[in-house]
DNA sequence: CATGAATGAGAGTTCATTCAT
DNA sequence: AATGAATGAACTCTCATTCAT
């Protein structure tokens, strides 16, 4: 009868709840995600997670939303120490490098939220990404009036910078399989800031007139 | 009492399945694809998914080798027609941006099961995998040893185009939102055919010394 | 691996559910009954509940449909032998008093779903309940209309009936053992013929002049 | 961190829960009551509602014997001040069709209880129950004696009133529309006074020789 | 007296899969 | 080749109850 039970403040069980859901999420996506298993993880009853989120998907938008902060608030921090547009520019590439480096599963997580909700995704995730296109294509901008940018289409480039990047590193492991198994020229020995690095160069070489 | 029992071939029956799963499974994702679902779509039963296919797992593979056969073939096939590089470049990302709007799930799909399988993910998928990005970093081979390219990384390259094409496609619906609602620059007026042009171009400039 | 199949046919396992459905949420009520205990009563897997009724709530439709049509087919086959509206009305009582005898808890079940549905109460049946008024209603109007029967006020007596019956039936275990234990006079000994017969002499007595 | 504690004393409390207790089980049953719900409507702690009844089975019973010494109560007192059996009988139907308009969801609450449990019926509220039922039996009773009632089974005669009062009064939201849809003759429009007083004049004349 | 975090058991429901026909 | 009944495991979610504070 006698029932053991743990104490801990709320948040740091909500917070781990979050930290737990934002790995299990990435890297299994939604459906694939067992509440079970994510409270196994945090060592906590599975009734925990409803407490402190109501559902699967209240979780779920919790997540991305904390994500998409996240990713925010880091490339803004870092891009105040620069001014020029290229600089910006540069500085956003390396920084979200970074940050897709931290979760590597993440960017699929979004890009699945951004093709089937459309109309049903939340108001809340919307604006947060909203939030981070305005961010990139408001340096281009920049970049345009001074003159150092050309016939640029920031959607399009937002999305060659993003996805490039996700790909290159969600495909890490494989294609270091690749390459061991059969010298495919796969770039598998290249790290973030190396590839970082080129897609800068190569995004100022589009750019220039 | 009388069951009425549908005849026909085992080829038909078995290609509507598949075609059906593209379908679901490119929407969905694997773990929220429901066989019950995929067999009244294809007004049949349940168990003859499983009498074709083996398991769910089997009709999945089945659906991503299918798919990167349609992708390869395609773009081999319109490559023909090209022996410049520069051509052949612009014929490669044409094609593959008409086959992504012909599947527009799929590319989350396939990018999904280059992340987490790494090292599971099956031979034939692989194999199938590395035909496309062969024919892709061939090209750009070619125009190296011909000097039309300059400073090429072929799989950073191929995923930002890749990329950007796919992130261009998946995300239409929310861009045209983003649009309406609150006239940002979504580039959502822009056809696939002009976006494609758009980043043919960029992407010449970048080879060019 | 191996897994044993029991092989039925589907009326069988549909009706099987059904029946003890009515034991079940007639006993226990509607939350109070777990589909797991249904279940393991029919010797099913629990899916078949589902496979066959959709939901627990579909099931316990269907529950109170096929109650409300066995008593009115009832009623009605027996009073087919009458033609006067006094043995009509016999007959009225002492059917139905049978049939409350047979499926003791379910008039709690439906007095519950006439009064907290109101407006919610599913199509199909609030209809059978409407017929099954209409069947005595229509007794009394005739009465009337020959001048054997005077002043009625169908609902009140038709509640004063049935609410009777059911209560009689419902508290038999408790009026005995109020009986035993301290001599109260409960109608203990009575048997369900002879309290028919009081309620109806009784009910005739109302409607003469 | 600054938890706000509420202050009151404890009865306030306790009867709060209590009231709201009654209103919830007897709009709900047992089963479909939750805890959680009733503490919100209480403005209280879930852990109260345990500190003050021990489980929701002593709340429940503590709802039920309340409730009956509330009936109790409210027809006694107003029995006091007739001294004529027909007077008392008139007097005992108005005043409990008041108190079940003021509780419309009681009566399948108690009925419920007095069928399932039968031999596990707690004491305390059998006892009430007797208490009830002999009042009226009494009057009876006393009006055989006293000649003015013939062929009384007090029993039968108590659930025909309680049986019908209860019935008109939860199915009333129900009748109404029946009635609107259909014209249906449903005493719609009857209100309580006009019911319990054609109840008493057809108990009367069931009483008459 | 009062709170909110924590628990374990069980609820309804879905689903991939199998088997007899 | 095709069906539909059957299964068992898993899933999301709810609930009464308890404990530390």
């Amino acid at each position: 009868m006698s029932r053991v039970v743990k104490k801990r403040n709320a948040q740091v069980s909500k917070n781990l709840i979050l930290l737990n859901a934002i790995e299990l999420f990435s890297k299994k996506g939604y459906s694939a995600t067992s509440m079970e298993e994510l409270a196994t993880k945090c060592d906590l009853n599975k009734a925990m997670i409803f407490y402190y989120y109501k559902s699967k998907r209240g979780l779920y938008e919790a997540v991305i939303i904390q994500v998409l902060k996240e990713i925010y608030d880091t490339v803004t921090k870092e891009n105040k120490n620069y001014h020029k547009p290229i600089d910006e520019l540069d500085s956003f590439i390396k920084t979200y490098a970074k940050f897709a480096c931290k979760f590597p599963h993440l960017p699929s997580l979004l890009l699945k939220e951004l093709s089937d909700s459309g109309a049903t995704l939340p108001e809340k995730l919307f604006y947060n990404m909203k939030k981070m296109y305005a961010l990139f294509s408001d340096i281009l901008k920049r970049g345009e009036e001074k003159g150092c940018f050309k016939d640029t289409i920031p959607m399009v480039l937002y999305f060659m910078i993003l996805g490039s990047l996700n790909l290159m590193i969600t495909t890490k492991k494989i294609r270091i399989k690749a390459y061991e198994e059969e010298k495919l020229d796969t770039c598998a020995t290249c790290d973030i800031d190396e590839i970082s690095a080129y897609i800068s160069k190569k995004v100022k070489k589009m750019l220039k007139d």
